[in-house]
DNA sequence: CGAACTAATTTGATCGATCAAATTTGTGCG
DNA sequence: CGCACAAATTTGATCGATCAAATTAGTTCG
């Protein structure tokens, strides 16, 4: 037998279509007794309402969209994929679908918000980043669709954007100052950071947190010589670490993981060398460490610390406000009212601690 | 004004709802000039086909599933990462939309494929690995789902298993085999190969190709000696290569990135030590090297040869393939027939040669 | 010129749900 | 008992497209 539909079963059980209907979507409007009977039959038959069908007469297609942007710059994009099953996953299981799509251009995404709107009728959009005169987001907001930002927008370096739309990010300053924090608890007081090109906002960020809890330990001095910045590659972070350690840097907190990998490589040759030929250089203080960004998969299998970001947080916020929003047109469907989630929020991330892999004994 | 409808477009142009749609369907059944008149209304009014309506009439979603595993093992989890955008963009130019989904287990999988095509109404599923009893594959194919692997089933180690069912592969052993005899034109001959565990048959395909090779280039005696087992993780890969070198490689080709990621460490740190204590160990050949597998952001990152797996074409084999079957119900809405494409292919994949990071000179 | 066809276009029904309004059932109370 | 009013349920219309069948226009040809 074929698939049961709201006709089939109304007359199997001897009641209207709508009563079926209101057993789902408004429970509280049918007779208890009545609604027990439905919901057996329902569960019996194995009856699901076809999503399009519903589409087509509420207007909701209950699906995301989010752009997928092509094999991200490297190391990193293992961020952006934990987000995306965090998305999904989240997005599941509020009764929402996700699903993708591709864009050459921002020009060209607002396209495909176009076509998805008017063709799949997506409910909202889930954007990844976004800056202050983004023509998405503006496009977005005047049309009124509702959509997300993993990402504040930033005005300049160091300073955010107000923004009227919804968004969700992570707190990079106050990951480097716990990282600093968990430095100089180890007994370290020359502490560098090592960045990527000055424009970035979100890498201006990342060292403010740094400089912070440098000038909180005492230490706001070291701040100029102690910076660098690199290309945002495994050879920019050696570089940049070798100009730190001569300038008697014993750790390094890295904007990201492609540094801080660099960056390892580099102080364990210095160390190499400082042994072999005897020099006791380093040997005064506790053993140099470098801290990364993102908490990459390379990163745990390196044994090298991170600062890790709450993706699976922000994700599941982002699913929360956009819910919240469409909820607020349609009579909640799942929504079990509650306080507002906040529309703009910020997340703390977390160091991660870990020991290099020794590496050391030849052999097994 | 709101968004044109084929009744609304029609009644502006004066002719009925069922030209348009044959228009837009059928272009053959309508008068030349009238088609010219109505394609010029549907651009000027920037009509787009509602996708819930079709699917209500027509039974099609032009939708493909795909389950998000969660962050995968690790470093290799990139190669899904380029699969999964190649796979949106080609189901997006073929006019299909891709939406994701979690699940806990494959029988958890089973049960959303089910609530998928009732509720959802997909047109056809991607998965990204099967076995020969496989309970998914077996579920689809009773049920007449259309769906495409990517990943042979293998029977067991060395022994795929003939399916029926459509799937693209990359070809492992050619891979490796590729990687030997680049190895062996760069002067190598004691060339190791470092795997997983001997259990499964993707790594045993790798390490066939391995031998393979070597036995065509007369090495095949050195084979037992050089096949090493290692746990697929850096720290893995480091212990692998220490006892290669101990039996005398010169070369290491590996299963992953990560194992590779490994070697590549102690070899550069058996061959520092080698230097600093003046023994030329290993001075007499060309330098040693590692292959790793996957051509993951980090073998780039960090200089390292590796076996590239062409995905993208993998992704659009996949999508092809998908379409096809799909056209075959369907009085074909894109397809421009041809020959079918191949349900069954496996493709070559490609080494990589790099020259690893200096990383020598401290400082500048 | 009109019968016999084919080509082009139109009409009514349908996919499976929800909305809005109408109807039936049930309850309280003077 | 019966009227008013709320609760529960049902009915007809609708969302926007395609299908299948009916209608009209246009050709060919004896």
């Amino acid at each position: 037998m074929s698939r049961p539909t709201l006709a089939s079963l109304a007359s199997e059980l001897a009641v209207s279509r709508q009563t079926i209907s209101n057993v789902l979507n408004a429970p509280h409007k049918v007779k208890p007794a009545t609604r027990e009977r439905v919901q057996a039959a329902i569960a019996a038959a194995g009856y699901r309402p076809s999503a399009a069908a519903r589409q087509l007469r509420t207007q909701r297609s209950m699906t995301f969209g989010m752009r997928l942007f092509p094999a991200t710059d490297g190391i990193n994009g293992a961020v952006l994929d934990r987000f995306l099953h965090a998305l999904t996953e989240a997005a599941q299981s509020a009764g929402y679908r996700l699903t993708l799509f591709c864009a050459d251009s921002d020009g060209d995404e607002i396209r495909q918000y176009e076509e998805l709107l008017d063709v799949a009728g997506l409910d909202g959009f889930i954007l990844t980043s976004s800056s202050p005169d983004d023509a998405r987001t503006r496009w977005l907001q005047e049309r009124g669709t509702p959509f997300a930002v993993f990402g504040r927008p930033w005005r300049a370096a160091g300073h955010p954007a107000v923004a009227s739309h919804p968004w969700v990010d992570v707190d990079g300053a106050a990951g480097t100052e716990a990282a600093v924090e968990m430095l100089l608890a180890q007994g370290h007081s020359r502490i560098g950071f090592l960045g990527w090109y000055t424009g970035d906002p979100v890498g201006a960020d990342r060292r403010h947190g740094w400089e912070r809890a440098m000038a909180a330990a005492g230490f706001g001095a070291d701040v100029p010589l102690l910076s660098v910045e690199a290309e945002d590659t495994v050879a920019g972070g050696a570089a940049g670490a070798a100009l730190l350690v001569s300038r008697g840097a014993t750790a390094v907190v890295c904007s990201s993981d492609s540094l801080a990998l660099g960056a390892m490589e580099k102080l364990r040759e210095v160390r190499q060398g400082a042994l072999a030929s005897g020099q006791p250089a380093l040997s005064g203080g506790p053993p140099a460490v470098v801290v990364g960004f993102d908490d990459t998969p390379v990163a745990a299998a390196l044994g090298l610390s991170s600062i890790a970001q709450p993706v699976e947080e922000a994700a599941r916020h982002i699913i929360r406000v956009l819910t919240h929003e469409l909820a607020g047109n349609a009579p909640a469907a799942r929504s079990v009212a509650g306080a507002p989630p906040a529309r703009q929020l910020l997340l703390a991330p977390s160091v991660v601690e870990r020991t290099p892999l020794p590496l050391a004994a030849p052999g097994r």
